[in-house]
DNA sequence: GGCACGTCTGAATCTGGAT
DNA sequence: AATCCAGATTCAGACGTGC
């Protein structure tokens, strides 16, 4: 192949094949969505019994973490070598193969500038309740080296996020809709694309325009699809065959914005949302304090979930609240007060409004 | 040491050398905040070239990752041990250290349950501009084994959080003012003091009062502190004797919750269980008499061992639901109901729950 | 058209006590 | 240790249907 840098392509074969033919320190940037190894075991239903469509491809299937491990050291050594020595790499994982991951990168000499994470707004929930659900994933960012001298946009993420600093949590919606790939039965095309979004905050970061990046396992596109409309080059490498057709007449079909455009959408930030539990876990309201309705003609204790108790009744504050009243419903942010010094009744949604106020 | 499980102390010196005095599986939790290995080189100057004190102690030094990593699997190996078959550990860290800590702990046979970020409300900007705001850090939550049956304080979480499910990702301030302990000169007195409310959600999720919780790593005594206000036993290890001694007037300061504020959110697993057939004994559902579903489509007839039956199909509540909706399970106690007097239908579940509130 | 309501789905390591 | 089977368990958002 030599020493040219054919962009814009997606080639078709093993990454790590591939990237051999690629020249040294020719790319600005890599990212990379690698197989997570995700051990699913049996089937898994929802309470109304229907069916979750889990991850079950043959190329997330590894025989042990040696097997990974190994893989994974591979394909970083090759991404290194074809990585300009002021480069940086973006790879993604969960807590399967995150930890992995990362070990790699330390142990390659990769430099890692920050762990990023990307929240989920709509996250599966965790259907038999047996752990936290799982809200993130994460992505690694990393320097070529320790002394690399590294692109990073700081205005323009600074911009992003309504002119204050761009933190290392991003909350961004799973890829779903329209904008989803799906075949001709309208089934998804592929089990974990991106979401557009979380590739435009992760190119407009670390690139300027007309720099080149390489995604080692394109899949359904997203990468090159956002690399193209933000005027950035890309080599896509991807395995299987119906994904890099896909992803191809996904390129396609994109219309590279106009040099000048403002790449910048700013988001409105949402008011959080503040849960009981939390003035009770930060001590606003200790656990074993008593509650009053406003005429103090009932009283509550304070549990160290959030729960409150009043006699036999227990549950929420909205809970209790409607039952000592026998009422359908009840808002107990506004039932509910704690006792202030001097025995003065303090609404609780007094206190929450203080916490919003500290910006939570 | 013996056989006995002395608790409620804090133990001056090297953990791996103390836990191996410790007997085998006596522990319910681990909960560690290990060194993080931070690579500071040189001062870090804010904008008005105040100096930021950073973490720059010995014992944060490491030589290189390999030796973070030996001392990081020695340290593991013996918490192991000392966990119980049904426990779960707790292991904090940043970007630094926690993929090597995360690695270690999968290749250790641990089994990881959540990765969880705790988001800082509060973190310090990033005064270079060079990278994103390191707005978080990362706790991974660890079985001992594959198989093991750990607690997880399921429906705690959920009152904790307005009654949606706990996810992975917790928005918790820095610890400072008042709970940030200080030296005589008013100096933080230990670099990585960590929130109490940060260490109430990861005690209340995995314990039940009077169980115990060891930290290898105390510190300025945050996880003992907590264990003891939410009526958990502790074991604390610290090396530093200064962190030891301020940790032990910290924890000696505490006040108990009362009992009735420390359990928490019972969840239905956790009740005594009715079989179907002490409602038919009871004469609260007469054999002989019907059974619905919600939208009256079935009818079943309830026999006088607490089998049902509905047209050829005959068995458990459970059994006979799932066979006639052709589905592969069902909940028979939400599933059917009886008819009480007016012809309103009244779900199984409720009856059950008189029963268990009266106390079976 | 607009709103109410029902349905579907997403990188998922997803049960536990009794026998 | 393996087997059996009772029975516990879901959130946000997109989309379609019907009034």
């Amino acid at each position: 192949m030599g020493l040219s840098l054919q962009t814009d392509q997606i080639l078709v074969g093993d990454c790590i094949d591939v990237m051999r033919e690629l020249p040294p320190a020719s790319v600005h940037a890599v990212v990379a969505d690698p197989p997570y190894n995700l051990q699913l075991r049996g089937d898994l239903r929802r309470p109304d019994d229907s069916l979750v469509d889990g991850v079950d491809a043959a190329w997330d299937r590894f025989a042990d973490f040696a097997a990974y491990d190994a893989f994974t050291r591979a394909w970083l050594t090759e991404a290194r070598r074809v990585l300009r020595k002021d480069g940086t790499i973006w790879v993604m994982g969960a807590y399967h193969n995150v930890f992995r991951l990362g070990a790699a990168l330390q142990d390659l000499g990769f430099w890692i500038l920050n762990d990023v994470i990307w929240r989920k707004s709509n996250p599966m929930p965790n259907f038999r309740g047996r752990r936290f659900t799982n809200a993130h994933e994460t992505l690694i960012w990393a320097a070529r080296g320790e002394e690399s001298r590294y692109r990073f946009n700081y205005a323009a993420m600074k911009a992003l996020n309504d002119d204050l600093q761009m933190r290392s949590d991003w909350l961004i919606p799973l890829c779903t809709g329209g904008e989803r790939l799906r075949d001709a039965a309208g089934r998804k095309l592929h089990p974990t694309q991106k979401p557009e979004a979380l590739l435009h905050r992760v190119l407009l970061s670390c690139t300027a325009p007309g720099e080149v990046v390489l995604d080692p396992f394109l899949g359904s596109g997203t990468t090159a699809a956002v690399a193209r409309r933000l005027g950035r080059r890309f080599i896509g490498i991807e395995r299987e065959a119906p994904y890099a057709e896909a992803a191809q007449a996904r390129v396609d079909a994109v219309e590279p914005l106009p040099e000048g455009a403002t790449l910048v959408t700013v988001q409105k930030r949402d008011q959080p949302r503040v849960p009981f539990g939390t003035l009770v876990e930060r001590g606003l309201v200790p656990a074993g304090s008593p509650l009053f309705d406003r005429a103090r003609r009932w009283r509550a204790m304070v549990g160290a979930d959030g729960s409150i108790r009043c006699g036999r009744v227990q549950g929420s504050i909205h809970q209790v609240g409607a039952a000592v009243q026998d009422a359908p419903s009840c808002n107990g942010w506004v039932f509910w007060h704690v006792e202030a010094p001097g025995g003065r009744l303090r609404v609780l949604d007094e206190l929450r409004a203080d916490i919003v106020a500290q910006g939570v």
